[in-house]
DNA sequence: ACCTATTCATAAGC
DNA sequence: TGCTTATGAATAGGT
């Protein structure tokens, strides 16, 4: 790019490729973190060098850029499975499936368990360990709160419907004793179809 | 760099936004390129635009290089993000679960076949980092399917609402109309009351 | 999308 | 590895 055109090929004098290597990966890190700034994008990029070593850059967090990429791209090939299964209920499907998510972490545990007695470094694993279970009640605690939240949903939806069933029936006795007309039964077609639209 | 340096921070208007985006997309891949074929290096990287549109590069297969990285962050920072998604559409959860369950059904088939007995400290690094992003994955699964439980209950409690209190305003006209007596009103009482315990 | 004036990145040299 | 500088590349703003 300076003193000389570049022919983009491998540089074979491994000093210059080195040298090179190390300002255009700074140039391309600098660039690749303007790009997000300026317009608001997401990105990941890992670097390894020849000898391996690695150079990264995210805009969010590698994992979670990663797991972007993976439904983002996985999305798309199972796009067509997804689309013959359609005829399933949806809440079934995803009841099945998080039963098989909590079989699968089972296994997992299992695994976990009978691999870390063969471990020699017992230090390193100790503190894994910790950073386990703080992990584990953190999210415990979380999810207690969303059960929590979903129970007086739940229970708050429960007396909703009763009020609602009971209001309806006086409405229907009202109308039946002083013979009104439209409004109602076109209100109640209406509620009715609401309902089924949440229903799971 | 060009006509007037910029400043690095977000553009403001879409038009100039989304043409530098582009422009520097373009060149950042490029550059990217270059780095890879001058200096041997592998590369990837993923942009994901302000719209969630994907542009990725890869020098060798970006699955391969994820594999890659996942395995050279050993002791380095593990999940901090998954507050941001969107559990709109159940289709899109269905595949979220569908591919975390080949992820998991991958790792259990090498667990397997690799035999923990037989692994080296670098290599039980390597899937202690694994299992703890696994970990991650089903959490963040279960957390997503009760957020949009929670989402799905808080909708149809609005509606349950608004129907209440549409079917209220009825019998309280035609109480009007008819002049009826106390039942109706003993039951408003008590509806508010209850509505109040589970407010929050 | 194409043009150009500018700024930026960087190859070579030290 | 760091600094300098001449020069090729990238690109902001305009058409």
């Amino acid at each position: 790019m300076a003193r000389g055109k570049v022919q983009m090929k491998r540089i074979e004098n491994p000093v210059h490729r080195q040298v090179t290597f190390c300002k255009r990966r700074a140039g391309l890190l600098k660039k690749a973190k303007e790009l997000s700034v300026l317009c608001d994008a997401e990105i990941g990029l890992f670097i390894f060098s020849a000898h391996g070593k690695l150079y990264e850059l995210a805009t969010k967090g590698m994992q979670g850029l990663i797991e972007r990429y993976l439904k983002s791209t996985k999305g798309t090939e199972v796009a067509e499975d997804a689309m013959e299964k359609q005829p399933q209920d949806p809440k079934e499907e995803i009841n099945m499936l998080k039963n098989e998510i909590d079989i699968l972490q089972k296994g997992l545990s299992y695994m976990y368990g009978g691999g870390a007695g063969t471990m020699t470094l017992d230090e390193l694993h100790s503190l894994e360990k910790y950073l386990e279970i703080w992990m584990y009640h953190i999210r415990s605690a979380k999810m207690d709160i969303m059960f929590q939240e979903i129970q007086l949903l739940k229970n708050k939806e429960g007396i909703l419907e009763a009020a609602n069933k009971f209001l309806q029936d006086k409405i229907d006795e009202q109308y039946t004793l002083t013979n009104m007309t439209q409004t109602l039964t076109d209100f109640q077609c209406q509620l009715t179809v609401q309902n089924e639209i949440f229903q799971f």
